[in-house]
RNA sequence: GGCGCGAUGGCAGAAUGGUGAUGCAGAGGACUGCAAAUCCUCCAAUGCCGGUUCGAUUCCGGCUCGUGCCUCCA
């Protein structure tokens, strides 16, 4: 039995999935005008810490994510640019290509960090018809209205709109950076279809019964989910920002078109923050995982660190406390690869499977991730154990924590061989300056560690390879 | 103004109604030619004020401070 925050009733609740042992899982992926900064990559940590659990425990996941590669626009008053298009402008390329572009830097990342890709990617622009369905059944329904070309949700004929996020409708928009819009019942009624778009030469456009244009943002994830996971889904994911605006305004939408509840947990990832607050990419200069890279950290470094916060707690993120994190993943990393060499027998000891037990229980207490990793350590610690029976329960719990701490042994390449062989020579030699100079050029270009140990002289890579870097 | 979240050792970050993990850093020691490598030991913390309780860091209230959302954003 796993427990998770349910955002809906704020509580930990037992999960219990709709039809038996089959979970249906969404979560709301990039918007692809941009690379994703490492803030956004918080999120999906915390969605593919999810899935591996409910795979983990037994459960069928069927996981999608949708990729918005439709341009919206910036303000959910429904003012502002497009950000495709200011994207496609500012790099001279057409936003399909833009979009096309970042998406794969997307995967790209995540691939870096181990995220496992979802069964099912969707593009909202592959999806445009579904929207307009949903968007037509919310107009005969009565829910949806068109003024000016435009077609929008009335929000009055959704009492509980306001329930989901607690929302004070009167106070909402004390601070008036929300433009009034004329063409709105209500203020707070969103865009399910713009067909009078005010942008002279809009490339992203389709055909509808409303006239050409484009869809709504709020449209595609509820169009998308319900398309693969049916009228019903288990679990529903995104950041903490969703809470008020873009989730609020999904329940809305997609219980009025199906007249019933229609997801049963909300899960929400907090946010990264650094020291000026907030990671945003509207500030322009943000952190992405090739960043990371360029400054000496290795992507699975910064998963490590994630790993070590609760994923509903905020988390501060600087330089200094990614090496801290980075130094104990390596700490780790050298650690199995040095049970490798030579593991010992397994013991049979009672002792793995109360490891094994506290491990999962974390996981299945509200994805307690930190918890695990303190269970990492004390298997690491334990002097009982046989590096036998630690490799095999680490390389159980990695294909949760998806560290990559039991990779396949990589061999020496010949030139690393030889300077191995070298080093040793010199050593035997007393030659100290060449072979600290071997050891040194040993771990700067070739991350290998060389070790003098009782039993003679071993290496270890220091870190592993990086996946889909070329 | 509304809705939230947080405050634990030098840093990060768990847990818990009955003396509080783990990692990094620091100190001391062992080993080593040396070592950022290995091992051992140690250091050190629950924001403030009340309340409930035999007992609170944990529950409740207030305060202070910090922070997120209410424009796009994970």
């Amino acid at each position: 039995m796993i427990k998770l925050f349910n955002s809906a009733t704020r509580q930990i609740e037992p999960f219990i999935p709709i039809h038996g042992n089959k979970v249906g899982l969404y979560a709301c992926g990039p918007t692809v005008y941009n690379y994703a900064h490492i803030g956004n990559m918080r999120a999906y940590l915390f969605e593919d810490t999810l899935q591996r659990t409910l795979r983990h425990c037994g459960y069928d996941v069927t996981f999608v994510m949708n990729i918005t590669d439709v341009g919206h626009l910036q303000s959910d008053a429904d003012e502002g640019d497009d950000k495709m298009a200011l994207a496609a402008k500012r790099e001279q390329k057409s936003p399909w290509d833009i979009a096309r572009f970042y998406e794969e830097a997307f995967f790209r990342h995540t691939k870096m960090l181990n995220i496992q890709r979802p069964d099912i990617v969707a593009r909202a622009t592959e999806h445009i018809p579904e929207m307009i369905a949903m968007v037509k059944t919310l107009q005969d329904k009565g829910y949806a209205y068109e003024s000016e070309g435009n077609v929008y949700f009335d929000v009055a004929k959704f009492p509980d709109y306001a329930a989901f996020a607690r929302l004070k409708m009167n106070d909402q928009q004390a601070t008036g950076r929300v433009e009034f819009d004329s063409r709105k019942q209500n203020q707070a009624d969103f865009a399910l279809w713009f067909s009078q778009s005010k942008f002279p030469n809009q490339i992203m456009k389709w055909d509808s019964p409303w006239g050409e244009g484009f869809p709504g943002w709020h449209i595609e994830c509820s169009a998308m989910a319900s398309k693969y996971l049916g009228e019903h889904i288990d679990i529903h994911c995104g950041g903490i920002d969703h809470i008020p605006v873009h989730h609020t305004n999904e329940i809305a939408q997609a219980e009025c078109c199906f007249d019933h509840k229609w997801v049963n947990v909300w899960m929400h990832g907090a946010f990264l923050t650094v020291d000026d607050g907030k990671m945003s990419k509207s500030k322009g200069d943000f952190l992405t995982v090739d960043k990371l890279r360029a400054d000496g950290f290795h992507p699975l470094a910064y998963r490590y660190f994630i790993l070590s916060a609760h994923y509903r707690n905020e988390l501060r993120f600087d330089y200094d406390i990614l090496t801290a994190a980075q130094k104990a993943y390596q700490g780790l990393y050298e650690k199995v690869q040095e049970w490798q060499v030579a593991p010992e027998a397994p013991t049979n000891s009672p002792a793995t499977q109360s490891y094994a037990d506290e491990f999962w229980a974390a996981l299945r207490e509200d994805l307690h991730t930190p918890t695990a990793l303190t269970v990492v350590w004390k298997v690491v610690k334990d002097e009982t154990l046989s590096t036998g029976d630690k490799l095999a329960l680490l390389t159980e719990f990695d294909t949760l924590l998806g560290l990559r701490l039991t990779p396949e042994v990589i061999p020496l390449s010949s030139a690393e061989e030889t300077l191995i062989t070298e080093r040793g020579q010199a050593r035997t030699d007393k030659n100290w300056a060449e072979s600290d100079r071997l050891r040194d050029l040993l771990l700067k270009e070739h991350n290998i560690q060389v070790k003098d140990t009782a039993r003679g002289m071993i290496w270890v890579r220091v870190l592993p390879p990086i996946e889909g870097e070329s």
